[in-house]
DNA sequence: CGCTTATGGATACTGATACTATCCATCACA
DNA sequence: TGTGATGGATAGTATCAGTATCCATAAGCG
């Protein structure tokens, strides 16, 4: 397969190949004379992969290159390329709230973690933006949403072992990477359109006409 | 207040707070003299809500703008405001999968739109994304995810309610869009970091050396 | 065999987004 | 009275995610 037949396949436009090749988002084909390559499967796959990941996950580029690049490499541990796909989930923040609101809501979350037995290093990038998240909307006044935060904490949790379990069916080790990486990513996507969908439904009939 | 004690309280730089006025986020100061204006308690919220949907959610300033004006306007129902809100969390997308899968995916969530009952409109924004989630993860080969779908939207579905319910109490209908649009936004970020917490702490005892 | 089209690779350009920086004529206040 | 902040306008910057252009070569067709 040719770039252009390629091209045709996942919809991508040549010249956006060629940027993910320069960019090293996707592997250079075989080539078989020096301006004649062919592409394969893998790079199909490879191609959609990313497409996913940029276009409904929002995954910035260079993000997507961290991610395939660990999980192309076979000796980095799992738990570091979980850690690399909730990096991608976590914009680097730039401090939001006021100390005060944040030791506040800092200690809420960690009394909720600790409830919870949760097993979580401090330095986790979604710890911040909970603790960001919780203080942003107390000081917005929407302390009843913060107040369920529990029962949250229980929907999230239920799901989450779902998720893991559906996930830990893989065979082997790479594919259960590559499972936990796009369940890790999509999922939040799957998740969030479910809820919007669920939003619009639940409050159709109860605000009618307000 | 003058500009700089609204940017010390809100720890947003002068520039920024100029270029948010600029923008017609934030609404101008009282001017008590051609170059001398006052900035009050609502200009205090405001900016944090400005910032907070900026920051913790990742909503393009455009974005913010439209959802601001549509606070701020009395007669727009609250329908039409929750629309803006999804609006805001679901980037408009270009189309990602092929025409089969697709077909094939907006099927299944069909079916499951139907089968809970939820009144959702043909049009609305999650509904494509959700399509085309589904479509991806089946193309990537995450089927097992996929079939789980059901299970996902009644976590969804019962957080949903909750947050609806908590919402709900606010007595003025103004105070009930501000709380609708920012739980709705919000709450997408809550709801994701505290996946990717439950999610650190369920995998780390599950693949310990994988 | 010749001609058009596609290709790989390199380099340059573009449009959008979210700020920053600079200016300048006031204005506040010590 | 002079130093610094302010409102308002205009211009500049950095980053991101592609697009566009060129060129020498290769493929496919008549």
């Amino acid at each position: 397969m040719r770039i252009g037949e390629l091209s045709k396949v996942t919809d991508v436009p040549v010249p956006t190949i060629k940027y993910y090749l320069r960019e090293g988002l996707l592997p250079a084909g075989e080539l078989s004379s020096p301006n004649q390559a062919s592409y394969g499967d893998t790079h199909v796959r490879r191609l959609r992969l990313i497409r996913a990941l940029i276009e409904l996950a929002q995954v910035p580029v260079a993000t997507v290159k961290e991610i395939l690049e660990s999980l192309d490499s076979d000796t980095e541990p799992l738990h570091e390329q979980i850690g690399r796909a909730h990096r991608a989930l976590t914009p680097t923040r730039r401090l939001t709230a006021t100390d005060e609101a944040r030791t506040a809501a800092a200690a809420q979350v960690t009394d909720l973690i600790a409830a919870r037995g949760w097993a979580v290093e401090p330095s986790a990038p979604a710890l911040a933006t909970l603790i960001d998240t919780v203080a942003a909307l107390r000081s917005l006044g929407q302390d009843s949403l913060v107040a369920h935060l529990d029962t949250y904490a229980d929907a999230v949790e239920s799901f989450t072992r779902l998720e893991i379990d559906a996930v830990t069916s893989n065979p082997t080790r790479d594919q259960l990477a590559e499972s936990v990486v796009i369940g890790t990513i999509l999922g939040e996507t799957l998740i969030a359109s479910l809820r919007l969908l669920a939003q619009e439904s639940i409050s159709a009939d109860r605000w009618k006409n307000r």
